[in-house]
Order: C-alpha cells, then structure tokens, then sequence
RNA sequence: GGCGCUAUCGUCUAACGGUUAGGACGGAGCCCUCUCAAGGCUCAAAUACGGGUUCGAUUCCCGUUAGCGCUACCA
C-alpha cells in the first residue's frame, strides 16, 4: 500500500516550495493509487501561527488538492512521548541533563569544536541519571548514536541514490526536548512509522536528517519507509526561498492573487526539478499525474526566476497565458469576473462573455484584464492625447475627414464585424487612403489608444450607440478649423 | 570549521560512452497583418576548471573551484 504525506510547519505562509513538494507527493499518490495525507507538524508551539494555517488551506483550496487522510502533530503527543519511552528502555537513548546554551558563544563553541554528545552525560550511570531525574532536575532525552557497533548509516534515496554516513559524524540529536516535547526528528518519525508512511517524499534540505531518522526507524524497531529527496527551490541570488529574505513573491497566495491560474502555477512548478523527458511544457493536471515518476525528478537545485521589478518569473507567465488560451471562454468569462470587479469595473456577464474572446489571447494574467479589457467598461473613456487620432503619414484633416465618413457609415451599417470590414473598407478606398489611416483614427477614437483588440470585434461589442458617442467626442478634440463639412 | 549534496545556453531542461549538444522561456530579426496579440520562420546563447579511464567522454573516476544544505532543547 501505497502511502504518502505532506508534512508542513504551520510557521509561515504556504511557499512555492512547500506547494511544489505537496504537488510533487499528490501526483505520486494519484499515478500510484496511493493515499495522500496531510499532515500538520506543529510541535513547535513557540512559533506556530495560526494565520500560517489558514494561508496552507487556502493555497492548497486555490490549487484545488486533495488529501485523504489528516493528522495534527500537536493532538499526537503521546503516540511521540511513547516511542521515545520505547528508545530509552532499549538503552538506545539517554538523558543529558545539561542546561540549554543561553549564550551565543556557547552555541558556536558547539559548532567549531565539532560537538557531537557530552561524554558524561553519554556514560552517566543508570542509578544517577534516574536519581537525578526523580530528583527533577530538568534533562533532554538525546538518541545514543552507534559508534562502535556500527561505522555508518546507509540508505537508498530514490533520486539521490545511494547515500551513505560515518557514525562518527553524527551527533547524538536531541528526541525529547527538557520541558518532555518531542522534537521534529522523534515527531516525524513516530508519525511516519504509525502512519505506515510508504515513500517520504520532501525537500532536499532533509537529506542529511535521514540518517539520524534511519537511525530512529531501527530503534523503534521498524524497517525505514523509501526516501525520495526534492532539488531546492532557489531565489536568482542563490539562496533558499524564504519570506523573510524575499517576500510575499514566494507566496501561492501573491500567485493567486496576481491572476494566476491554478492549473498553470502546477504546471509551472512542476517542471522545476522535475521533467517529462520528452519535450512537452504545456500540461494538464492529468497530463502531469500520467507522466509523473520519481525517476523524472533530478539533483540540482532550480532558480526562481523573478527581480525586483517583476515578482514572477517569465516562464510561469508564459505557461499562464498558454493555459488561458486553451481554456473554454465561458470558463475563462468565469473566471476574470473578480478580477474585473477588482478593477472597478462592475462587469455583468453577459458583458464579459462577449469581451473575453476579444482578449483571451492578449492577456497573461487575468489581473490584465484590468488594462485591456477597460474600454468595453469604462464609460466615458479615460483622457487621451487627440493626437494619437492622426494616422501614419497623415495630419489632423485627414483624421477628421476619416473620423467624419466613418461616423456616417456607421450610423447605417450594420454592426457586425463582417459588414463593419467591408463598409470601412470601401470607404477608405473612396477617400483613397489606406485601409491602416482609415482604421487608426477610429481604433483611437473608440479605444483611446492605437493598441487593442482587432477593430471590427471592438465595434460590434461597444454597439452603435457608444460608438457613434466616441466618434463624436473625438471629432470634438480636433482642431475646428480643420473639420470637413459634407 | 566538519559532514553531505550539486554543477549543460541568462533561466527551466533533454541527450544507452559515439548528436552539427536538442527543446522551452526570455532576447534580436523577418513574415503574416487594421494596431496589439497569437501564429510561422531565422539568429545569438551552454557541457565550471584540471587530471585520468577509454578508440571515443556532457555522460564513468579523482582533484580543484563554486553554490546549496545539515551541523539547535527550529522544522
């Protein structure tokens, strides 16, 4: 039976990293008819937040991924106290009752000097110990790493392969904290080994903890679950994404809220330290769950593309723009309703499913839809440069005379973009100028600027009426002098 | 400092020990075209360095360098 979970620390807001590793984990259990769990590590009760909670359901809501099973860490305290109690008796674990470093010097003191367990608490007599600790002088519960017995800790990561550690190197870790807490390496391998965890699947930046989970799994007298290490996520500078460093741009939530889609942000991530092998890019959520296999998956660390002055990284929007063209355009109307209404816009429905063809393929988030979808909306149009009306190679007679012959065939035609073409078309041939000099007037007129969706879309979208109104109020801001009457 | 992991275009990546080292994003240019997009085509751009092994190394081994991680009574 296949089992696998994703076990976040509720003590910050979902990053992209964390929702690549519950991505990475979904995909395996799904490929692999196996279970998902989700479970919350939240034994450091110091730094525990419950905001950070909230924002892990909502990355994981907006993603739209699943688990199948729920556990909470905190509610499981007994389950971790008992398997240290269990270590201990085997004699595999002892108490140190030295005080906890207050001082940074003595921490360093720790990490130059190479420390790995305090000789007279390893040998201390069982009488002493259980003396001093019925006494209740306060102690932390340390494993008893083999030394003579065994030279090194070995195990098989199914990506990294073969991985292997001197005893001699690891040091004797803490699995009860003084005041009886377990500490994440007891918690996580009690949970692990209850659970009957199958494949552990997490960040590359636990590949040297498994050793000493290895070793844990052995003292509970379980065989150690596979173990598959992820490549880090990394920020342009090198260093690990973290929001204290980086901020909200490492956030799902910033994602979400900057009008990504859900689907495009899994596609994104997934091909970070992860690939297909053949040459797709663009896949669906059970185009990935078909291709996924931990063999895809490689050792270097990926990069993050985003700068100070863009958050996000190119190719994720490129993959969102993708994702937004191949989507079914009443979906994709769904979809950029908030996204208009957050841009002042009070769009209806009806409304929006007759804009969204016109920008499905000119936007890339669905927050553009704020900066292309504004004249359809907005009423009257923002301010603009009258002299934007003047065509290439002409001047503002020529503007007014085009703007003037448009207004009278519209008034008429018929508004549909078919005839729109063919009318507008025939009356710049009448007036012998160019089909772009007879557009461009209009397009500015209707638009308030030379760049947007094609004309003729625009037209029978906006109706005569407001169209007519444009015209007029363009006609207004070119010179009076100039106007051709006729 | 010790230990571990990693190293292909700017970025994400592909390549049974044999390829003109492939694809994608981004960049440049051309085409298409009512503007913008989209689309099509083209170009620039990489095997960190040094030693081996081999008829032949991006690929295997060693070293160097660099980056990252762990080295807590954090996770």
């Amino acid at each position: 039976m296949l089992r696998v979970r994703f076990a976040p620390s509720p003590t910050g807001y979902l990053h992209i990293g964390s929702a690549r590793t519950f991505i990475f984990n979904w995909l395996y259990a799904r490929r692999n008819g196996g279970t998902m769990i989700l479970r919350i590590d939240d034994t450091d009760v110091e730094r525990n937040t419950q905001e950070s909670l909230d924002s892990i359901y909502e990355g994981l809501r907006w993603l739209d991924l699943s688990w199948d099973e729920f556990y909470r860490q905190s509610e499981r305290g007994e389950l971790h106290r008992s398997a240290a109690e269990t270590i201990f008796a085997k004699g595999l674990a002892y108490r140190d009752f030295t005080p906890a470093a207050v001082s940074e010097d003595e921490e360093k003191s720790h990490a130059d000097g190479q420390w790995l367990f305090n000789p007279a608490m390893r040998e201390l007599s069982k009488e002493e110990s259980d003396r001093r600790a019925a006494a209740g002088e306060p102690f932390v519960l340390r494993f008893r790493v083999p030394r003579e017995s065994r030279t090194e800790v070995t195990f098989q990561d199914l990506v990294y392969g073969a991985q292997s550690k001197a005893t001699a190197d690891i040091e004797d870790f803490a699995l009860l904290r003084s005041s009886g807490v377990p500490t994440y390496h007891m918690a996580s391998c009690a949970d692990d080994a209850d659970l009957r965890i199958s494949h552990i699947i997490r960040g590359q930046d636990h590949l040297t903890n498994t050793f000493k989970h290895v070793l844990i799994f052995e003292a509970l007298g379980v065989t150690p679950p596979n173990f598959a290490h992820l490549p880090l996520l990394i920020a342009p500078d090198g260093s690990k994404l973290s929001k204290r460093k980086h901020g909200p741009v490492v956030s799902v939530t910033t994602y979400r809220d900057a009008g990504f889609l859900p689907q495009a942000f899994i596609n994104f991530v997934c091909l970070l330290g992860w690939s297909p092998k053949d040459d797709r890019e663009v896949l669906s959520r059970q185009e990935l769950v078909d291709a996924f296999s931990l063999e895809g998956i490689n050792q270097s660390n990926a990069t993050v593309n985003f700068t100070e002055q863009d958050p996000f990284d190119p190719k994720a929007v490129w993959f969102n723009a993708e994702h937004i063209r191949t989507m079914p355009q009443e979906q994709l109307a769904e979809q950029l309703l908030p996204f208009a209404a957050a841009a002042g816009f009070s769009p209806d429905r009806a409304k929006m499913k007759q804009v969204t063809p016109l920008i499905q393929e000119r936007i890339r988030l669905l927050s553009d839809v704020k900066t292309t979808a504004d004249i359809f909306f907005l009423d009257p149009l923002p301010p603009y440069d009258s002299a934007e009306l003047i065509p290439q190679k002409g001047d503002a007679a020529m503007a007014a005379t085009v703007l003037e012959r448009a207004r009278q065939v519209l008034e008429t035609a018929e508004f549909r973009h078919e005839t729109l073409d063919a009318a507008l078309r025939a009356a710049a041939a009448e007036l012998k100028v160019k089909t772009g000099q007879m557009f461009q007037p209009i397009r500015v007129a209707v638009c308030g600027r030379k760049v947007a969706p094609p004309l003729f879309e625009t037209l029978e979208v906006l109706g005569r009426e407001t169209t007519l109104k444009r015209i007029d109020e363009a006609l207004r801001m070119l010179p009076a002098p100039l106007r051709t009457e006729n």
